[in-house]
DNA sequence: TTGTGTTTTATTGCCTCC
DNA sequence: GGAGGCAATAAAACACAA
């Protein structure tokens, strides 16, 4: 078989010298093989192998993924093959088994990653619940805190609509806020006259 | 039968190692 | 520098639906 022959064909393929400025970044240029499918003897050039030889290729592979020199001619010596073709077959099972193996990995990562996004949805979900404990909890103490001034508070200078209007719609933050002034402001004997005003806000 | 997609065998060009 | 490995690709062989 000419290496010349394929060579010339080679032109009707997309290498061209611009493809040579790009090597290792590009696709390598592709040539193009005789086509008929037959050798100088007329014999096929591509021959499946037999399910023999298969299997025995197979089974050499399962113990042994690379194939040293001696290996390759016995090889090929058992099974009426080419030195070469039991390398080329070995380069290709090398390959399929890669593919395999990436394929496996990715399927394994993928699983991985969607069990990592299901518990990252129940953390948040949890989390969510837990806020809203933690808003009721401080609402509740906001009120009974408010409460609790009301009762303490028997000579407040507000008026009725004053006392009427105190915080019952207030935000939970404000509501803590609420709990540390009233502290505050009870404990010092400062003057309330001025808390409608922040009601009012 | 034929068009099309997949698998298998083979080639090419580049890289690394000894 | 030659042998062998790998990635990319070609092309034959095969499978299969329409």
């Amino acid at each position: 078989m000419s290496e010349e022959g394929e060579v010339k064909i080679s032109s009707l393929a997309c290498s061209s010298a611009g493809d040579q400025l790009f090597q290792g970044e590009r696709p390598r240029p592709r040539r193009r093989r005789r086509r008929g499918g037959e050798d100088a003897a007329g014999e096929l050039k591509k021959r499946r192998l037999s399910e023999e030889q298969v299997k025995f290729l197979e089974m050499n592979f399962g113990r042994e993924r690379k194939l040293e020199s001696r290996r390759k001619v016995s090889l090929a010596a058992e099974l009426g093959l080419d030195p070469k073709q039991v390398a080329v077959w070995f380069q290709n099972r090398r390959a399929r088994w890669k593919n395999k193996k990436l394929e496996e990995e990715h399927s394994r990562l993928k699983s991985a990653h969607e069990a990592v996004i299901l518990e990252k949805c129940h953390l948040e979900a949890e989390v969510l619940k837990l806020k809203e404990q933690l808003a009721e909890t401080k609402k509740e103490m906001s009120n009974v805190s408010r409460r609790e001034w009301r009762s303490s508070s028997p000579s407040s200078s507000l008026s009725a609509e004053a006392q009427q209007t105190l915080p019952a719609e207030f935000e939970v933050a404000r509501g803590a806020e609420l709990m540390f002034m009233h502290e505050y402001y009870y404990e010092d004997c400062v003057s309330i006259v001025d808390w409608p005003d922040f009601y009012q806000m």
